[in-house]
DNA sequence: ATAAACTTTCAATAATATTTGAAAGTTTAA
DNA sequence: TTAAACTTTCAAATATTATTGAAAGTTTAT
């Protein structure tokens, strides 16, 4: 396969994953296309190269720099903006793990802590097994949220290794 | 906190958990009615309690039977149908993390896959720093792959007990 | 100060996803 | 059979989310 069919199947490929996963299909279509990129690009070269809107476009750059994903970059003697992606991947996963735990996870597990001081009777089916719900995922996510506090520590190496030696 | 508010609080803030990570919130609804209740519901009082229509419940809970997160349940002497959901929250987690393996990372990886044979001019940036990011998402996503393999197969104090052991 | 070069905003529009509800389909009991 | 009880389907309506593009805003050089 050429490089540039191989280009566009990776943003395309990328584009889809996000959106399954919550993530604007563009987004991730820009994000696929700076990684790949040798070289920092303008906004007008990721508006040509994905036949998107200048505000498209614009609103795209801006939420990826919010993610940590991606950053400015200034030439000298010009005006114009460059754009370049974090290339190592590792980074780029605990980034958007950090990310979506602070935005999505967090807001969730307040509301469960909220909720697990509920009043009710000892006896009635429907108390107990709202609390024992309750009480389950709480453990759960307790696990879940060690285990990502230790990721966006870890080095890559030190974090498989640890996590891959115990499963053979 | 009243059982019935709290109730519709966690019935909320899982559909929210759900939409944010590509699951219709409905289902993420439904499946959250289900889950804190005692007995299996009819489509019925599904319907009634989250003021839906019978289209939108009938498709919901096929989808649901789909994740495999609920069953049917007959009752003796009647017509109707009843469904309930696992209450086991581990086998819930193992059940979506295998489901969206299958739907959606595999898919995935099968293009990464066949990018992986693209060709090129080894001198040419455009075409390293190409092969460099797939070559580094392969590794990360093959060490999830793995990890989610070990996942499906483990009970769950053995795969939290070997995660969070290694971590202390 | 002015104008060119560039970036940002946001109301209007388009695209996508979800929901409705009534009709069609199925099963069971008498 | 027939009809009541129940389930499924799906075209149309609604709601949600993403995108456009032109106008407004900003910065820099002269």
């Amino acid at each position: 396969m050429e490089l540039a069919a191989a280009k566009l199947k990776f943003i395309e490929a990328w584009g889809k994953l996000g959106s399954e996963w919550g993530i604007n299909r563009t987004m991730a279509q820009v994000h696929a296309l700076l990684l790949i990129s040798p070289e920092a690009l303008t906004t007008e070269e990721i508006m040509e190269a994905l036949s998107i809107s200048r505000g498209n476009a614009n609103m795209t750059l801006r939420d990826l720099i919010g993610w940590g994903l991606i950053e400015k970059q200034h030439k000298a003697g010009e005006r114009k903006e460059y754009f370049f992606a974090d290339k190592d991947v590792w980074n780029i996963a605990r980034q958007v793990a950090k990310e979506r735990k602070k935005r999505e996870l967090e807001p969730v597990l307040k509301v469960l802590n909220e909720l697990s001081n509920v009043t009710g009777d000892e006896k009635d089916p429907a108390y107990k097994t709202f609390k024992k719900s309750l009480t389950d995922i709480n453990k759960l996510a307790g696990n879940v949220d060690k285990t990502l506090e230790t990721m966006l520590k870890a080095e890559e190496s030190w974090f498989w290794g640890s996590v891959l030696k115990v499963f053979k």
